[in-house]
DNA sequence: TTCTTATTGACAATCGTTATCAATAAGCGG
DNA sequence: CCGCTTATTGATAACGATTGTCAATAAGAA
């Protein structure tokens, strides 16, 4: 879909707020689950596509859970990464100039351009050990 | 299922093969297709449950492509991580001594304990550039 | 060899996600 | 404000990866 054509809904809003309020990852059937019982009629499908887009905007972070399920949470700042509690999946963001630069300069090393990288850090926060 | 009480079969051993002969990651779908090309007549689900196997007794690394499937990889040295290439798929091992102590160290600033973390860079190799 | 039971493989079932498509409504021009 | 174009929606079906089921098989101990 060509970026100027866009439109504004309120569906989309309502899952921008929903992923706001949310807490640590959610994943899309959660937050239908959520909106609905908020009231919305907000469709499951509708849910998937504004995280989609999220994501892609730069708006929510996405990671895959281990069981390799979508999860998605609102994202601040800019390029960062996060530390997450595994027991009450409580996240804390973190940026790390040393290892931004580190992970490009690995790829560089070995002659691979146009680096990226995924960097998280899973523990037991305090309240849960 | 009790690791005393574990049997070594044919199917195993030939997943292990498979996996070591696979070049970079490969998913267990593509590693059954390859043994039955190769005349085995083994189920897939028994290629699943070799795999599982072997990550978990850490013979083997095990990552999520971006679209949710499960890849795996035959798995040398100890604790190390992924320089990955987008386009062939072509994988170095690396390891991040700096980048595992500051992992450990952002953990016990927050006061999050028993570590861990996932670190993989990704990149366009020198012969897909 | 015999016996116990871990393991297998065909198949069904599950689960997350995506495609389809008629119905709706955003937002533009008049 | 009104009508029109078409992006978006939501119900549902389709899909693909993975896991569960279970009778048949075969590892390995006795
Ligand atoms: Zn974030
Ligand atoms: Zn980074
Ligand atoms: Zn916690
Ligand atoms: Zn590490």
């Amino acid at each position: 879909m060509d970026e100027s054509k866009r439109r504004n809904t309120r569906q989309k809003d309502a899952v921008r707020h929903a992923l706001g309020e949310a807490i640590g990852f959610v994943s899309a059937q959660q937050l239908h689950l959520v909106l609905r019982n908020f009231g919305s009629t907000i469709g499951l499908a509708t849910v998937y596509r504004a995280l989609a887009d999220l994501a892609a905007s730069g708006d929510a972070d996405a990671l895959q859970s281990k069981d390799g399920e979508l999860l998605y949470r609102a994202c601040t700042t800019d390029h960062h990464h996060h530390l997450i509690c595994r027991a009450c999946g409580k996240t804390i963001e973190i940026e790390a100039e040393r290892v931004e630069k580190w992970a490009d300069e690995v790829a560089k090393e070995h002659g691979f351009t146009q680096p990226t990288h995924t960097i998280d850090i899973f523990g037991t926060c305090l309240s849960c050990q």
